[in-house]
DNA sequence: TTGATTTACGCAAACGATTGCGGTAAATTT
DNA sequence: AAATTTACCGCAATCGTTTGCGTAAATCAA
């Protein structure tokens, strides 16, 4: 079955075109008789106007670009499913394409939005990008650009993110309040600025409001390598009592070590992670931990992009903010 | 900065648009010099093919419409991370939407793709659809659909799923080496084809080759449903000794309530379960697990598709094979 | 009755690329 | 030198919509 055109339905209704594509999106000028008469056709034929015939026309194609390290990752799905939910509300569509953390990967993946003249793109960088050309293409072409979570550190870019200072203090907050002695700190790649400015946060404010407490730091890159980490201090004689995650990663790294040396949580160690929920309810007692709602994240990126579509240029760096969920596990 | 378009590139040229066009794409009616000259341009000024007018002018848009009940979802999203990695090495980009397993969404989403003319569709029927016609609509305009996982019973449709029967004989033939004497065997929501599936496959091929182990069944909806579940039957006076998972959501359910009672894995109890993975391995010992990759079912449907697109109608269920994984589990 | 408005529709030019069909000059063959 | 081929390129229609402008007929005002 051949698709049905605005052609086909003037043809049949001995109306023109322009008629047809009128009385279907109400316009003044058609008489309701002649509406009717449309409408009824183009139901029964089961119209739908092509995208691309419109798009061409109206040189917006209401679909906005997604670029994710991974889909499959519980913070950049949740991440996703906020902004495929508002897409649909205001009518947009999601291109979504995965950059592995792959910077060649990245520039194709732009290259696709260029060619799909895409209204937007919602960007998080991949771990090792420098280069920012590209996005500086897609700003030349007026396609907003929004960054999120990985974002680089110009002002001229429109980005959101974690609160990661934040984050980081209120972690530090909880694990003072919580009288540790001696406290093992695991954060990610040194390389990402993420890791960075966590650790730099929560170690500052550590030393500030508690430098008694003893704090050992550690970057691990895998949760086998924050499982390692963690057995290898604990085999020291000075054994820590506390225990701080700054991913999910780490934390399942951590737990592992845990399980299998068969510590008791949180009486023999604390435990707290920055996460967005999900690993932490798997298991007993719940890990308590910093909140980093990837929906959220979402949610505020689509605010700040349609900002940008609508009022020129909104360039600004948001944040959403943490708050600290209690799980039985401090 | 305005797009630049065959039409400026061959003003600037003082060629037609037409050999422009053929330049670009190597035609052998051009010169090799001419060729060069525009191809120089080309460069110069980021010529980038408008998607749209190609897409309308060709008739096919070279994006293939995805649906899954949730993308934050352990399963969909490496299913999804398979087609992804397949459309891009094949030149097509991915359109994809959530249905939440709400046949309103699913029916919406459909209607988008359609205006968007995909080349195909993958679909995942959400949980209690029943009415197929939408997707009929898509066959009309033979736009071919590819079922995954949740697939209509019907078999004049193109599906691929897990070989659900043989995950619950795998898991039913490992608890029997185990040599379980009463075993708690938890399965999903009822109304799903493929708690029905597993179900019955597990119960026969134990009633057959184990009829003296005494097996529990019950179907639970949530994590919270199974932990409640787990931990109701082992206050019963016959303990069981080993428990059967059909879902990571069931899974995470039990290990709760394993860490919540310290039960010992896998000397006081043995766990298996049906994953693709991730959560099994986040306990110590890590869970044996009969694995189902969405990751293979991806790529099986993506093949599927092509073969769909190319040669005319290829209908038939095909499902990727299951194999056990080894934990420490059981 | 006549001139001024309204009402309701059609014409045609875009949007940007593809492609069959010619066309013309130069090169090659008779 | 005439005829034929080859190499290169342009014309124009087409995909399906949108939209500014034009205009006949109907309605209104005076």
């Amino acid at each position: 079955m051949t698709n049905t055109t605005l052609k086909l339905l003037a043809q049949q209704l001995q109306l023109s075109i322009s008629t047809v594509s009128r009385a279907l999106k109400d316009h003044p000028d058609i008489s309701t008789a002649t509406k009717e008469k449309v409408h009824a056709l183009a139901n029964s034929l089961d119209y739908e106007p092509n995208a691309y015939a419109i798009q061409l026309r109206t040189q917006s194609s209401r679909i906005f670009g997604v670029i994710v390290p991974a889909i499959a990752n519980l913070f950049y799905d949740s991440f996703i499913a906020a902004i495929e939910e508002e897409s649909r509300k205001n009518g947009y569509a999601l291109m979504i394409l995965q950059s592995s953390n792959n910077p060649e990967n990245e520039l194709n993946n732009l290259k696709i939005f260029r060619q799909n003249r895409v209204s937007g793109v919602f960007a998080c960088l991949s771990a090792h990008t420098h280069n920012l050309e590209v996005y500086e293409k897609m700003s030349d072409r007026e396609i907003p650009v929004v960054f999120f979570d990985i974002v680089p550190k110009d002002n001229k870019y429109t980005k959101v993110r974690m609160a990661d200072e934040r984050c980081a203090v209120i972690a530090a907050e909880n694990i003072i309040q919580r009288g540790a002695k001696r406290v093992l700190a695991l954060f990610g790649d040194p390389a990402l600025s993420i890791s960075q400015k966590r650790r730099q946060a929560f170690q500052q404010f550590m030393e500030k409001y508690a430098p008694k407490t003893h704090c050992t730091y550690e970057n691990t890159n895998s949760s086998l390598e924050a499982e390692t980490a963690f057995k290898k201090h604990l085999s020291k004689i000075q054994k820590f009592d506390t225990v701080f995650a700054m991913t999910d990663e780490i934390l399942i790294g951590v737990m592992k070590a845990i399980q299998a040396l068969n510590i008791k949580v949180p009486k023999e160690m604390g435990v707290i992670s920055i996460s967005n929920g999900f690993i932490p309810s798997l298991y007993h007692p719940n890990i308590s931990y910093v909140e980093t709602s990837g929906y959220e994240l979402g949610k505020l990126a689509f605010v700040q992009m349609l900002a940008n579509l609508k009022g020129g240029k909104t360039l600004s760096e948001l944040t959403v903010d943490a708050r600290f969920i209690e799980g039985g596990s401090m």
